[in-house]
DNA sequence: TTGGCCTTGTAGCAATCGCTACATCGCGCT
DNA sequence: AGCGCGATGTAGCGATTGCTACAAGGCCAA
């Protein structure tokens, strides 16, 4: 068994998968590097300082999601912006975005308060996922692309009441719109 | 010039100003007591365990929060929901609301972690929004309860586009739903 | 005055933080 | 064989973390 070798590629996933689990808030190097089988040593080495290291971990993350929403897509589209929110609000709530759901947040606030990396990997990550909702519209749609943005919104909206326990709220206020 | 007292009721306003300007990621005993003219010490004393300490400050500025709507609630209702909305995301645009706006990141991504206090607090500043903009609608509104929860879910989903970078994302849905 | 309690200052603890100096190892090139 | 260089381990630095032990002040009641 000779030991994987070593390289921002190679150390990119485990270290991704820890900040996954685990969150940015505790993501210090020494935790970091005993994920990912090595020392602290050999992070900043390969990373040059822990602010690269987390805006490549950051990166890294947000692809993941990019190739779990194109693994999400394969199915038709919806036929109605209502199934089209009740859709991507059920894949919210699956066990397995839970991690990412959690992570969002962070990622939101460290961009609201202007940390380096945080901005560039929320951009990138709403983004796709806008991209990736104007796919998913209804075909008879009259807005596709103002109608994407309109639901992103919402959902975003949602998704955060969702996160401070207003998750009835969020219910309520769309069945109320018609949505 | 006497000191003034030390006790809860004193420092938390000196500490809650602290945390408003710097967030929660640097909200530390040593810096915290510095700005509260005391010394980490004291702050352990007074509130026991920094936890409480935090809880405690959350709590104090939720209830500044809530004021703060207070006091801008003194004019007239809105017309429209339109226009009920554009006035909160305007005020929410106010520089003296931004320390607020990115504090609140950071209180909904604890609350999505489970950082015990951080859910309490926000799960309150958002009944005391939602209560507020039940009173913010317009007069005629057919569904001024459902209304003020589709509102909210819509505020807040352009609140946090806006807070990575997607305002104009968030804007222009709004337009494309005629809001 | 004395005793006791609430409050405060000083000093320090063990743990963790990001990061670095130094030495070593192994591999390839000449 | 010898040399050079990238990759890695060991050890440690100074700073910061939350928190505590200990002593001393200040004030009120007996």
């Amino acid at each position: 068994m000779k030991p994987a070798p070593l390289s921002r590629e190679t150390l990119l996933p485990k270290l991704a998968a820890h900040v996954l689990e685990h969150g940015l808030g505790s993501a210090s190097l020494r935790p970091l590097a005993k994920a990912a089988e090595t020392s602290d040593r050999m992070l900043i080495y390969h990373f040059g300082k822990k602010e690269q290291l987390i805006t490549d971990v950051l990166g890294y993350i947000a692809g993941i999601y990019s190739a779990a929403l194109d693994a999400a897509m394969g199915e038709e589209r919806a036929t109605s912006r209502q199934q089209c929110i009740a859709r991507i609000l059920a894949q919210g709530r699956e066990p397995a975005m839970q991690p990412f759901m959690v992570l969002w947040w962070e990622i939101v606030a460290g961009s609201a308060r202007g940390v380096p990396g945080y901005r560039e990997a929320a951009e990138q990550m709403m983004s796709e996922l806008l991209a990736w909702l104007e796919t998913q519209m209804p075909e008879d749609d009259p807005d596709p692309v103002g109608g994407a943005r309109y639901l992103l919104t919402v959902i975003e909206g949602s998704l955060m009441l969702s996160a401070v326990g207003h998750a009835r709220t969020a219910r309520e206020g769309m069945i109320a719109s018609g949505l």
